[in-house]
DNA sequence: TACAAAGTTTAGCATAGGCTAACTTATATG
DNA sequence: CATATAAGTTAGCCTATGCTAAACTTTGTA
């Protein structure tokens, strides 16, 4: 019986970690969305569907489809054949997904792989990082600023 | 033109991140696996599917779906109500992810987080580490051993 | 040995995230 | 201003990954 708690015990903890990332996966896609939606619209005042076809290296299609669920969970709002724009709660995803990404990008580079590299395993990264980790990362990076 | 074909470069540039992302997502569940086979294995001698699902945190219906993808993959061997063994192939995956999850745990360990952190962080950032970032990695963890 | 419990498998369903092809709308230009 | 081209949408398909419920094997024990 004690052991059998034990065991059970440990697998539920073992498993969190899994769980965790299995979470992770689905936030991250419109983590990526709307941090791109923002950076359209900064750099060149709108965000259309093809531009984000283009940069995520998806057709036409799946970011129409995406870009209804997101819509339904209030991140994003767009009428037919117009442009797209960011609710509230958009941007403040993308703000803060942005923050991380810097943070956790040059950590990398403070780390000393190539730029390259740290741009590409930024990417992948980023979601998978807590707030303590990613104040760990900041906190190197203070103390080993790139050049 | 000129323009145009800038363009086009930046974009797949930058798609490359998240295609690398998508491709390192159905590559992680199989590495999860392998490497949770292997850790029975060396614990008890075998396998079930029981303590997969428990570990992993999902339905015992979702581990027999995925080892029948696995064994198509050739990454492992069943047969029917019996226990799960690894390929060399197997193996050898399980080995390569132990290795890597090792030292990404580690390295979180060395840069100031907690246990528990390096424990669920190094679980889903392991599978987005590059070569050169692993290296870095181990780099920084020879020059800062933990304790 | 027979049967109950534990473990495994199958069937059937749902959602997310991809794709192509066909269609509709918007827009730029001759 | 008419129309060709670019952009966006819809429909329909696929795979991966989850689930529950029901059926089937294995195994330990009365």
């Amino acid at each position: 019986m004690a052991l059998a708690n034990k065991k059970g015990a440990t697998a539920k903890l073992r498993s969190a970690a899994f769980k965790r990332v299995r979470a992770d996966h689905s936030a991250e896609l419109a983590g990526d969305y709307v941090e791109m939606i923002a950076d359209l619209i900064d750099e060149r005042g709108e965000a259309r569907c093809t531009d984000l076809a283009m940069r995520l290296g998806v057709a036409n299609a799946t970011v129409v489809k995406t870009l209804k669920r997101l819509t339904d969970q209030g991140l994003v709002t767009q009428e037919p054949y117009r442009a797209i724009f960011l609710t509230g709660d958009g941007w403040k995803m993308a703000e803060d997904g942005k923050r991380k990404h810097m943070v956790v990008e040059n950590f990398l580079l403070a780390l000393g792989v190539s730029a390259d590299t740290a741009r590409i395993d930024s990417e992948g990264i980023e979601h998978h990082v807590s707030a303590d980790t990613l104040k760990a990362m900041a906190r190197f990076l203070s103390r080993n600023p790139i050049n």
